[in-house]
DNA sequence: TGCCAGGATTGATAAATGTCAATTGAAGGG
DNA sequence: CCCTTCAATTGACATTTATCAATCCTGGCA
């Protein structure tokens, strides 16, 4: 492990607090690994013997159910995932699989649960990090089930524009068909979706969305923070 | 608040481990509350004043967006709900709302917090609840994203009957309208769901359903631990 | 016992979403 | 610079799900 990488992983909300005792010793036996693109990192109920933390590129979480397959999230650097299944020592209910060159820290799980135990600041931080992914995750269920497609794709939209600070034009992080599936639809319907928005306003180049009028984009999404704030 | 809800509380995993001082400190700041049915209990949105405990009778905790409802859980004794919010000093993202006459109790949040800080057991039980809960979110997720209504309604009456003992015949916890929402559709769609699944031996009579061929209905709704299993 | 209210069901229809097949278009490799 | 490849788009069509309206049932109550 790279000792320049420390500063990074340590400045995490997660690791921020901790004793500088304990931060040491959970890196000990932590190590760094370095993945092509498409390689899987965590399959869907193998058992949880690390917790990761991607330091660069990313990565995607997705399930799969009788031969179909859903993207629940992507992370990007600097993030810890499957948290929950390492607290629990329980299988991991998504699999990982990066979408680019990635630099990924594997800590075992068991050094987490002993920090957990060691350190009351880890441990602070875990409740923190757990609340908020449930809370994102509930979030997610509000948008899937009180929204359609169309009302998903335009939040999506707000959410990404707002993460991108505000101005008119951004990138997608990633290609369409990804797209869809996060948003719980085809590829077919997400192009149809894309259209379909061009009355409010929405342009779109490649990946390249251009929001023309805002207020007319809001009017139709009805963002609303209990939903589409990711933050709080 | 009677002192023979003590021993009911407190073999709570939440609060089992606690020591015999914080758990009475948290008692102390506690009050249960009677209420009727169909009152609410929290609105989406509202700081997250208290954690609260349901002790007797059903309650149902749903998210509202744009005229929309969706009912997003039903909690019965005894339970906890609404941790996640109470951590994070966050507004609640759903509400709730009592299906019966209930008896609750309400701990300030701020106890909680303070309780958590004191008492590392406590501290442990909290992620545990928290992780599950996560965990238990995101298999709801992939039931929602990878399966149809009618496999939906397939493994939940699946889970029903395990929970119920495994027998051939149990009775659904609530009213058919509710449950079509906690499955995402509408009640007309599930009445016509469950005429479907008798050609894979469900029977329906009212609120009570049996299920002649088990195998053959598991032929069909493939379920999966890692989405229908809900301890782990 | 008979009446009512509200959930449940059914039928007809509409809207949303998915599937399949063909075409377009842009990026990367030889 | 052309060719290959694969994502993206488009059109036609199928399936799923929702909506609307009517009717059926059932449990509570006069």
């Amino acid at each position: 492990m790279r000792p320049d990488d420390f500063p990074e992983i340590r400045a995490l909300p997660l690791f921020r607090d901790m004793e500088e005792e304990g931060f040491h010793a959970l890196m000990r036996g932590a190590y760094v690994q370095n993945f092509p693109p498409q390689v899987d990192l965590i399959r869907e109920g193998e058992p949880s013997d690390f917790l990761h933390v991607l330091l660069d590129g990313l990565v995607e979480l997705f399930a799969t159910w009788n031969g179909r397959e859903t993207l629940l999230a992507t992370t990007r650097p600097v993030t810890t995932f499957i948290l929950a299944a390492t607290i629990r020592d329980a299988p991991y209910l998504m699999a990982a699989r990066t979408m680019t060159r990635a630099r990924v820290v594997l800590i075992p799980s068991e050094d987490v649960r002993a920090a957990f135990d060691a350190d009351p600041a880890f441990a602070r931080a875990i409740v923190a990090d757990l609340a908020q992914s449930y809370r994102s995750v509930v979030k997610n269920t509000k948008d899937l089930k009180l929204r359609s497609s169309l009302e998903r794709l335009a939040n999506y939209l707000l959410r990404e524009q707002r993460r991108a600070g505000g101005g008119g034009s951004f990138d997608l992080p990633f290609d369409k068909r990804r797209l869809a599936s996060l948003l719980g639809m085809t590829p077919e319907n997400l192009s149809r979706a894309f259209k379909s928005l061009q009355a409010y306003g929405v342009v779109t180049d490649g990946g390249r969305v251009t929001i023309g009028d805002q207020a007319d984009l809001e009017r139709f999404a009805r963002p609303n923070p209990l939903i589409d704030d990711r933050t709080t």
